[in-house]
DNA sequence: GGACCCGTTCACCAGCCGTGAACGTGCCGG
DNA sequence: CCGGCACGTTCACGGCTGGTGAACGGGTCC
């Protein structure tokens, strides 16, 4: 029912669109960098004239995309609804997160769900255990494969072709001195990621940042992978070689196997 | 620096609308509704041509609200994007988000963080003790005020006039045999959850499903509601009206002083 | 191999988006 | 109390673009 789940690499093509939804999507990007504001401040920010900035805050307020508080207009919540709902859409969504927060609970570490959508990673469910939170990873963020655990773990169950592009479309960009910026090296650690079984992230995208990540493949097909991340100083050493793998694979296992006969 | 976050009771004025983007949201809701379709499935569906729909496709893939796959069209994670960052700018987000958290974990039940737009509940934070989830409430519903106990709450520090506009405007159904539909009956409500200081839901949503919500006031405006939420076999009797209410009214109290001082 | 089906492209015309100016209202200073 | 300003909202109009229907091309199933 649910169909192909691959990534789909084709370049969006720059001809065949609509304007006037474009304008409207600036005016939400407007409208999300200014936090609030008017009716001529969104005008100028976007270049509109005032009236037709007026005319799609209006039209973006009938479905709740906007909210108008007396003179103020600000983003609605109708993103969220939007989000949460295709969030449970996923396959396996709910024993997903069920799964990822007794494994937040069992760790105590942040633990992550995350997918691959255009090339990018983004976590569709964090759950987070009784220790302090470190990442600001949010639900619905756009992260580099490359960059991350759950990236890497994804990308090793790619075909090589995939993966190269992806590569092309995003590049490699670096975010620390860790990070992984030579198509190569690339390719080299996923070939070790593939006969581990799971990827690491040693401070790859945030310094003092690890994490460890599996990935999700219950029919021959990669759902997304699910990781555990917190800081260097607590789970830096022992932990993440030996013990945090057995408990996150065990886990991934157990997904593996509800997923596959539902 | 965040303004004023009381309700607007304003109708949306049918004029003054951009046509085109409206017809871009009914793609969206298309594509909502179908799950996964074709573009001449979008088409039929909305009623536009074929070249039609796979503009305004095209134009939705620009900015990751719609992910293609082949030949198949869905909807993409850019609403998680925006809605999960929208999420974090409510006053106190972060704050309010861990200490759902710790009382989830206290109680063992489902915890809720609810506000209110439109005149409607909206669920910004969710988290679930150890014990087995119940409600089906996601992050982003949008629910009726009157039937659950946070939307009750939320009504109960509004000016009597708001709630009015509030009732005029979205009315009061029925979800089940004790839902209150009668405004005199909700005013009469309302009074008895301003004196008490928090509100119940005993099965006025759902059947089987019982709830207790304080409203969080911190700074004489009213920011949301927190709620916990569980079976009426495993909470309805003495925890529902006293040792909960305790632990409820401490976490909120705690809540309100760290967001008034910061 | 041919007939169909579907996604994508293309040219075209009417309707609509966006503009700029006009209207009205609330607020601030005098 | 009053006048002026600034802002949201409305309005009429013109150029452009959104949506149509038909044509193209590639894939798949008989």
């Amino acid at each position: 029912m649910s169909g192909d789940r691959a990534t789909d690499p084709e370049e969006v093509g720059e001809e065949a669109v609509v304007g006037a939804v474009e304008t409207s999507h600036e005016v939400v990007e407007a409208l999300r960098d200014l936090g609030a504001a008017t009716v001529t401040e969104v005008a100028t920010e976007t270049g509109l004239s005032k009236g037709g900035a007026y005319k799609h805050l209006n039209t973006l307020r009938k479905r709740d995309f906007v909210t108008k508080t007396g003179t103020e207009y600000r983003l609605g919540f109708g993103f969220l609804d939007l989000g949460g709902h295709l969030r449970f859409q996923y396959p396996g969504a709910s024993t997903i997160k069920d799964k990822i927060q007794t494994l937040a609970s069992e760790t105590g570490e942040a633990c992550l769900f995350t997918i691959e959508e255009h090339g990018r990673a983004v976590t569709l469910f964090r759950e987070t255990g009784n220790r302090g939170v470190f990442t600001r990873t949010r639900v619905g963020t756009r992260l580099y494969l490359h960059q991350t655990a759950g990236g890497k773990a994804i990308l090793s169950q790619l075909p090589e072709e995939t993966v190269d592009d992806i590569v092309d479309r995003v590049g490699l960009p670096g975010a620390t001195e860790n990070t992984i910026t030579d198509r190569e090296a690339l390719f080299d650690e996923l070939a070790r990621v593939r006969e581990r079984g799971y990827a690491f992230n040693r401070e790859e995208s945030t310094d003092g940042l690890v994490a460890l990540a599996a990935p999700l493949v219950p029919d021959d097909e990669i759902l997304g992978a699910c990781a555990v991340a917190g800081p260097r100083y607590r789970i830096g050493g022992d932990q993440l070689e030996s013990e945090l793998p057995e408990t996150l694979l065990g886990v991934v296992n157990e997904l593996e196997l509800n997923i596959a006969y539902s």
